[in-house]
DNA sequence: GCAAAAGTGTTGTAACTACACCCATGT
DNA sequence: ACATGGGTGTAGTTACAACACTTTTGC
């Protein structure tokens, strides 16, 4: 009885999205991600992670890509996918499973502009999100936890530092994402070990006081070639 | 002109399964998966993973449950969330995305019984697979990625194994899935010391020869409570 | 000269690796 | 008695954690 209804089920009738939670860093800020706020219902005026849904013809990765570009302009450069979302009334209107992910941005790249879906686009720090539609909470809490626990064993820290940052803001980094202060010098000599920074003949630019730091930019290509050859990386601390 | 299209897309016209890469493990075999022989085109008569499409009210493990049960008659007692594949032309029908999941079972569990959409019912060691419908292959290795970048910082090999296991049996998953030689000592030592295991007063039952091996037993609820405490497993070797 | 941030070494401790022989059982 | 697999300890080495003072710059 429920089993031929089982195997000749009714149409089924569900929308597929793609939904992309973007992080930023700075010191000042910390880790932050970026909000839409909606303009059409449902939870119109209400703040979002940027998304909608795919096209017929796109990849999941293709879809995500062009929704970042119309809602916020915004251009990535890691993305990766994070989790389905699939609880049948995660949308008051009809059923819409949602393929999460989650992208690394650079801060030069922070400039943006409310594309056509949306009618305002800001930062937010993690710590200080507004109430947000849907379950995107949840989707953001599970982006954080990744992210933490992916910057322990590969260094994507990176992608949220510009081409040249001093080794100060990377120690920044994983103190604000980890929660917890991490010894300067265990610090250093342990991302060094991993020799994957190219140290470079620069100082920072003054931002008040201090002295100026060491610029250094991340080994791109030998992280992958190291990657391929199946090396670890361990950063943890 | 291109923007009007994409504010207002035609209607989405594409399907939402589930797919589960069901684990199973003994000595003999080494890590093997479940699959089943598909009755129906397309690609009628070949080795496919289990899965379907999604019920419009069911969450999607719910999904993976259900295909699981009427598919191959099999209860899982691990399941996770794997990856979703939307490639839009990985079914040659229509387009059809996949939100894949991995599955581990204990030995005792093996019994299956083809169900209706299934031709048959069979396990394969991963690395003696036949050739596979859809991208199977890729989600298989997906989830043999997975699985092996899990062990070593989540105790998830216990759900491969029988209640009670000799510890020799506990060493041999792990030189499977890590695929190289693991001193017996140190491996000892250092599951040892996470203290999850309990020590029988029982041995081994004898398969051929050689001294019985005591049998131990997981300890889930002290797994539970340590992780739940944010305790952090390492068991790399 | 003082405040603010960058740079730098050492030492004790804990964990890891490598390694070989004896024991209990079945045949 | 012999073959098979289970059980156990140590020593050298390496990685980790904890710790404070000096240097360079802006104001």
């Amino acid at each position: 009885m429920s089993k031929t209804f089982h195997n000749y089920p009714v149409e089924q009738s569900m929308k597929l999205a793609v939904d992309a939670v973007v992080f930023g860093y700075t010191k000042e800020t910390g880790l932050s991600v970026l909000l839409i706020k909606r303009k059409i219902a449902p939870f119109a005026h209400q703040w979002a992670i940027p998304g909608g849904f795919v096209h017929n013809n796109e990849s999941l990765e293709d879809g995500v890509v062009r929704e970042l570009q119309e809602e916020t302009g915004l251009t990535v450069n890691y993305l990766e996918q994070l989790y389905t979302f699939g609880n049948p009334d995660r949308d008051p209107r009809y059923r819409v499973v949602s393929v999460a992910y989650y992208a690394l941005v650079k801060p030069d790249s922070f400039v943006t502009s409310a594309g056509s879906d949306a009618e305002d686009v800001s930062w937010f720090a993690v710590n200080q999100l507004p109430s947000l539609a849907f379950d995107h909470v949840d989707i953001i809490n599970s982006a954080i936890q990744r992210l933490r626990g992916k910057i322990t064993y590969e260094p994507i820290g990176f992608e949220l530092l510009d081409a040249k940052f001093p080794f100060s803001d990377l120690e920044h980094l994983y103190v604000n994402l980890l929660g917890r202060e991490i010894d300067r010098r265990n610090f250093k000599r342990k991302i060094k070990q991993l020799d994957l920074l190219i140290e470079l003949d620069e100082t920072a630019p003054m931002s008040s006081a201090g002295r100026p730091g060491k610029l250094y930019s991340f080994n791109k290509e030998k992280y992958f070639s190291l990657k391929n050859r199946g090396f670890l990386f361990d950063m943890s601390f």
